[in-house]
DNA sequence: TATGAATGAGGGTTCATTCAT
DNA sequence: CATGAATGAACCCTCATTCAT
């Protein structure tokens, strides 16, 4: 049985996503969560802390995603990478709704500061990790550009457009990047 | 002389910018623009109407910059897009800022939907016409692809990454758009 | 007619008085003051800064009372003194109540802390500038004597014994300290 | 070993006198006394429970220091009580502070009105039966005058002024009353 | 004895909004 | 146009106390 404090959790993370931090109150979570606010603030802290514990989790979840795979070719592993990415976000949208809430309000920014950065930080070793194999010249610009593609899509998907060609985007991506590695193995001969 | 509703105006949106809107009490504006509570609430029946009202004022200032350079050529056109997007990005830094915590916040989003889609959309019509003219049958995913790597950048820029090549990443984007229109008329043979 | 700052004032001296500042609630200020939550915020930055209003207050108050008297010989200053305290501890109790309660609880004592030192410090200077008239090598442990007397009668009365011979206490101290000038004007010849 | 029961009532009564009544938490003793809520509970009906006990073992405490040396003479009776009372004031300084949070503020004392009336009366009897051998026509005034006197001294140690001149005003004290019933038996002869 | 999850009332404070002047 | 007093609901949080284990 689910013990109340993941019930709470569950619960802050839905209203966040849904939401907003700022716009769900203790009270909110209390009555969807079917406890009492002493109860909240046995387990927590403060509605802060309940935000930090949130997103760490999700930080853990996301980089367990980016663990597996490291065996392959540089460009299978971007392929694959976007395609745990697209899945994830077709899964999970209500996860990346949260992220998108929370890291782009100042108020709660600011919260998670330490947290956003190395999260970023974090991600963006790992990308550049596999472009280095590609192109260790220019493979920082590359990551930073792969990134921000990935960030773009996700937002417009999930905030911009009503309608979004979300497969047909993949495919473009993953085009692009799946013969990336065959740069390598097989340079363009003059 | 600046008349008081614009400095109401010019001292929200700041706030706005640098706190978010729901962190931002009229009391705070009000404060920071020398102005009585009645006075702002004889200019704008609610909170809620000066975003409104800034927000349709930043869309007019966007849809501007994007109405000049009809007139050449397609890879022409993306770049000079590209390097009016980078300048306003640098030199209106705060607008953009606005626009994040704005429009990525489910309650002010949720009062912006309207005005927001409609942006969405001439941004988006704007930027097929000039992909429609170097590749019609994929103009549509290229334009979602172009929009998204500017979102991405954007939100990297302002809100991921601590430090951020910008410029290094705005001359990738030019290389890679500016031959894209002789690439179609004069392929390159070797 | 009496402004509903100076209505929130005067019922939060009597409850602080009464209660005590911690067992206080603004609530309670508001309702016995038939006035919202909000108005009194409006006046008063938070219940720490009603605190320190009144409490300065008191201590302009306090003062008044002991710049009078200054032109008479220092036994008839020092008679006089007693006199306007003992008159002030009947006729204004609930001020002195107030004033006790007030700094002997921690919190609140923290709150006040420099206003109480002050406060100490003019009445020591105000006391040993009588009994530097009558006895300048002893003044200052005369000071500290006579003013333990007075602080012990206050709080013994107020808040010690149910019953107290507050006049025949009075008499006791006036006749102890009114032939203390002629010590001056004739000295004990050996 | 000090058993539970004991460990609380002494972390209790250190966070009363540091904190005063009201300001300290069941949850701050706990955690201060390494117990958990429960056990607290076990022991003690109620906080208001756990100021009673503490209370009373300090009347015990104070009572006992009061029943010794009755068989000196009066003056010297009074002095050796001026002396414990200086000692203990210095050297069980927080019981004092104890004492005067708990015995000033509106909420604790109406919960120790008993005691307090009790205690103060024994404390009156005690002295008065000094004051009976010296001048039995005086002795109430005299005692309550003697009583002032130390509450006041104190008082001003304590919480009114940041430094006091402690031994001097002790020195002051048993000289006013060591010679106090040699001057009825032997007056002083010119 | 001993734990700590759980409650619910109440604490101080903030805030968008209204309105008499 | 302009002020700022006034409202009341909502917010985050604290706390003494209870109770199943």
């Amino acid at each position: 049985m689910k013990t109340k404090k993941e019930k709470v959790l569950e619960v802050a993370s839905r209203l966040f996503a849904e939401q907003g931090f700022e716009k769900t109150s203790m009270a909110n979570i209390c009555e969807a969560a079917n406890v009492s606010k002493g109860l909240v603030y046995h387990h927590f802290k403060s509605k802060n802390e309940i935000l930090l514990e949130i997103f760490s989790s999700t930080t853990r979840h996301m980089m367990e995603m980016n663990e597996s795979g490291t065996e392959e070719v540089a460009g299978n592993r971007i392929v694959s990478l976007i395609e745990r990415i697209f899945s994830q976000l077709e899964h999970n949208r209500f996860l990346y709704q949260l992220n998108v809430n929370v890291m782009f309000q100042p108020s709660s920014r600011k919260l998670l500061k330490t947290q956003i950065q190395e999260r970023a930080s974090i991600l963006f070793t790992s990308v550049n990790s596999i472009f280095d194999e590609i192109d260790p010249e220019k493979s920082e610009l590359l990551s930073y550009m792969f990134i921000a593609e990935i960030d773009g899509i996700v937002l417009d998907y999930l905030s911009v457009f009503d309608t979004y060609p979300l497969h047909a985007i993949k495919e473009l991506l993953i085009k692009k990047y799946e013969n990336l590695n065959t740069g390598i193995e097989h340079p363009t001969i003059p």
